[in-house]
RNA sequence: CGGGGCGUAGCGCAGCCUGGUAGCGCAUCUGCUUUGGGAGCAGAGGGCCGGGGGUUCGAAUCCCUCCGCCCCGACCA
């Protein structure tokens, strides 16, 4: 049993300036952390309890189908560069000298190590599948750490990594993470939704995020309350209604058109009376393909010129466009890039007339399109020209490309992709507490992990990665469950799921039932905390509501008739209960908890 | 990395423009009163005003520079 009178819970009557999303202010607030450095956080009691909490539930359910390992957080350059992600990572990993001048880097995912144990030991199909997990801190040298602990520098993560012989093998591999995910983020009580995924600089060919909708959250996410599809924004797709076509004018043929002063795609809709669909819209970029790093001296980095069409009314997604083109950055070109691969001003940039390249990233311009200007015709479209455009533009007659992919985020109100569903669907932001990936044999083949298959023939084991965010768990737990006094947590989750919280301590009758209540909640199994101190009621009541704990036993003027007060924060209801049956009675409401999340 | 903002007591802020003994609320400590929704009264302690340099008789205040933090964007297994 805990005694509030003689624990460390800095709670706070204000939020930190700083804090600007509601799980950062509580999280200060609550004192269950303090900052100590840009998305770098002291975890103080209450906090380590909860995430404690929390990391039970990942081991308990990822023991039942893995193993559990720990590895070094800080890590030799040499497996990163053998999977080429010394250089891939980019500034992203903190890098270190020890004092012979060697190279280091702090751990921000162990895909690479997790693979030199697997070549270092795996020799047979027969000691395949292996499931190997790990809870512990990464490192990220985060751009810009934001929203308290949603996006940090340091941070607890549940790693796992599959090896395994063959799709069909990796499948079961995925499943198994992906019905253990589903059963983690119940029983910690967040209400999530499975989403499709970009795979990302992972690589690999399947992936699933598990996401919670909150307005802090950093992702979108695209769904359709019809059938249940769900995708990020990053991959998401839609069904678009047919456009009307604008009639030709004169011959028919690309005419060019005076249009001093529209630049933008609305003063072009409005010079030519169309609606922005019918214009094409050019966003031109440079983009990075990453070189290779082996021992051997590999090829260095290389930028080259990309420019994308689409609708006027469309935005280009850069995931897509990165993932159709097969590079790894990009950023938008300078004018005078523009003018070498364009040869025209921003604001008036078009396809009719450009050179393009056959293969993506040549020595010069990839012209890609969004799928939907396929079989469109009498488009509006910049003349690379101040002050310039076409009309009567026809893409395939008047244009080509190097390729034609869907390049484009999906907006609100468009139909679901799915087959016959017919459903709108509607965006909605995002944290993203979990990610499983089918990674294949990105790491196993440039690493060199091999086993002999049945036929004694040498195959290369394929991999799965899977991640969660411990305290993107919590922080989304508070996320969901706040309001203007504090927030709650699921009882599984809580740093305690019950507070005994003792009126006036020196009313020796109060505190006597008030051990003897917390006493006899302990011997039931429960976590509790007696508020024991010698404050006003109202304080501890305030605290109560502020620091996550979802019920609370007021011990006050109603224990000399025999009674206490049972109090479920998420709805600031009282109950009056027999002092006897009061232990029953919160038992009751955690199992009713469990029972209706699950 | 681009843009914006901030740095003064533990927390929230004022003071800076127009240079002249550093303030307010909350918190903390002491005493008395109070005791079911962040109590009242009285008293007290607590500051390299982010660091360095400069201008000035004199700098929290003006100038230069560095550092840190927050927000938007870029970025993000």
């Amino acid at each position: 049993m805990h005694r509030w009178s003689r624990l460390f819970v800095p709670t706070l009557r204000e939020a930190p300036a700083d804090a600007e999303v509601a799980s950062h202010k509580f999280l200060l607030r609550a004192g269950y952390v303090r900052q100590l450095g840009a998305g770098i956080y002291n975890y103080l009691f209450l906090g380590q309890r909860s995430l404690n909490r929390i990391i039970a539930i990942v081991r308990e359910e990822m023991d039942r189908i893995g193993q559990e390992f720990l590895l070094p957080g800080i890590l030799p350059k040499d497996p990163w560069v053998e999977s080429g992600r010394w250089t891939g990572m980019g500034e992203n990993m903190f890098r270190l000298k020890d004092r012979k001048g060697a190279d280091l880097c702090l751990g921000m995912t162990h895909e690479e190590i997790m693979t030199v144990i697997a070549r270092g030991e795996l020799r047979s199909y027969k000691q395949l599948p292996q499931i190997w997990y790990q809870i512990q801190t990464k490192y990220r040298d985060e751009p810009r750490p934001k929203s308290g602990l949603l996006r940090v520098r340091q941070f607890t993560m549940k790693d796992s990594y599959s090896f395994d012989l063959n799709a069909a093998s990796l499948d079961t591999s995925y499943n198994l993470h992906d019905v253990a995910y589903r059963n983690i983020f119940t029983r910690c009580g967040l209400k999530f939704v499975a989403v499709e995924a970009d795979s990302g600089a992972m690589g690999g060919s399947q992936s699933q995020e598990f996401m919670v909708y909150t307005d802090a959250g950093e992702d979108l996410i695209a769904s359709c309350p019809v059938c249940g599809y769900a995708a990020n924004l990053e991959k998401a797709t839609s069904r678009l209604e047919p456009v009307t076509e604008m009639e030709p004018t004169g011959d028919g043929t690309p005419e060019l058109v005076h249009t001093p002063g529209c630049a933008a795609i609305a003063d072009v809709a409005e010079f030519f009376k169309i609606s922005p669909a019918s214009d094409i819209k050019c966003v031109a970029y440079m983009v990075l393909r990453r070189g290779t790093d082996s021992k051997k001296g590999g090829a260095p980095d290389t930028w080259h010129g990309v420019a994308a069409f689409l609708r006027g009314d469309h935005q280009v997604n850069e995931t897509k466009l990165l993932g159709a083109i097969g590079a790894a950055e990009l950023r938008t070109m300078q004018a005078e890039e523009l003018e070498k691969y364009l040869h025209g001003p921003a604001g008036f940039l078009g396809p009719v007339g450009l050179e393009h390249d056959a293969k993506p990233l040549g020595d010069g311009l990839t012209v890609i399109i969004d799928k939907s200007l396929e079989g469109r015709k009498n488009l509006v479209a910049g003349a690379n020209k101040q002050d310039y455009h076409y009309r009567n533009v026809t893409p395939g007659r008047d244009f080509t490309w190097t390729l034609s992919a869907d390049i484009r985020s999906v907006n609100e109100g468009e139909a679901c992709p799915v087959d016959n569903c017919g459903g709108k669907l509607v965006v909605g932001k995002a944290v993203e507490v979990g990610h499983i990936f089918k990674l294949g044999d990105r790491y196993t083949e440039s690493m060199g992990a091999r086993v002999l298959d049945e036929n004694g023939k040498e195959v290369t084991p394929i991999m799965g990665c899977y991640g969660i965010g411990i305290e993107r768990i919590l922080t989304a737990a508070i996320e969901q469950s706040n309001d203007a006094n504090g927030f709650w947590l699921p009882a599984t989750i809580a740093p305690f799921p019950v507070v005994v919280t003792v009126t006036n301590i020196a009313d020796a009758a109060l505190r006597e039932t008030g051990e003897k209540i917390a006493a006899e909640l302990e011997a039931a199994g429960i976590d509790v905390l007696l508020d024991d101190r010698d404050e006003r009621a109202g304080v501890k009541f305030k605290d109560a509501d502020l620091v996550g704990i979802p019920y609370r036993i007021n011990v006050g003027k109603k224990a000399a008739s025999g009674q206490v007060e049972l109090v479920s924060r998420a709805i600031s209801q009282s109950t009056d209960v027999a002092i006897d049956e009061v232990v029953t009675a919160v038992k009751a409401r955690i199992a009713n908890e469990v029972k209706s999340i699950n």
